[in-house]
DNA sequence: TCAAAGTACTTGGCCATGCATAGTACTTTA
DNA sequence: TAAAGTACTATGCATGGCCAAGTACTTTGA
């Protein structure tokens, strides 16, 4: 039980969340992702970002087209579907209730004891 | 891949946070952290509880002593160990950290595309 | 007296996700 | 045509939340 392995404990689902919201805003493939998610300082690797991708996809929460590029191979590029537009909405009301719960612990000063 | 279950991964790690801020306040036995996580409307079971509560005593971050109670069979009370407290400090440093990371992702307005 | 109900804690197994690692496949370039 | 770069795939492990069943102690009441 280490700090770091908390961290990625903290990870687990958020990045679900964070992926489907990058998403939403237009089509992207991989490394568009990537490149956002390390300047907002969360760190993801590779492994970790194309199976959730997968995972999206079978869950029909997202679909790609395939597009050429002019340095390398194709790429996949990503948009929201409507069952997945439907499932950011519920995620995000999830998110909200969490952290709203988190702040209602931490910020609770001792009254008794 | 429903909102449950994602519910339930956005849990993992958060609620060790909780947890130990919550014992971090004075001397609490199982049922008083139900009932602070419940009125938070964080949703948490006896068989997410203890096995925490274990883990964390393992791990040195908690205490605990055998107190009789008047109705009933006797609890155990926590607390934090000083090992407890330093890593309570770290968690609060990344929770804040993974906040802030996901509202930079969630709250970024469209800018081109 | 002793079965039933209530309280507190324990244990074993399941599942999904993040991650490490290795691998495939295509393109450019030198 | 070999090397380097880019993009995606596949396998297997570790972890924590959860379910479900179980243990153990105490109080209650017929």
């Amino acid at each position: 039980m280490n700090l770091e392995n908390t961290q990625v404990q903290m990870r687990k689902g958020i990045l679900e969340y964070c992926i489907l919201h990058i998403i939403a805003r237009g089509e992207v493939y991989a490394s568009d992702m990537l490149d956002e998610l390390t300047a907002a300082k969360m760190i993801v690797v590779e492994g970790t970002l194309y199976p959730l991708l997968t995972r999206l996809k079978n869950a029909g929460l997202v679909e790609y087209k395939w597009v050429e590029s002019k340095s390398g191979p194709p790429r996949k590029y990503y948009k929201l579907t409507e069952i997945g537009n439907d499932f950011l909405r519920g995620l995000t009301d999830t998110w909200d209730d969490l952290i709203h719960s988190t702040e209602m612990i931490t910020n609770h000063t001792k009254t008794n004891v």
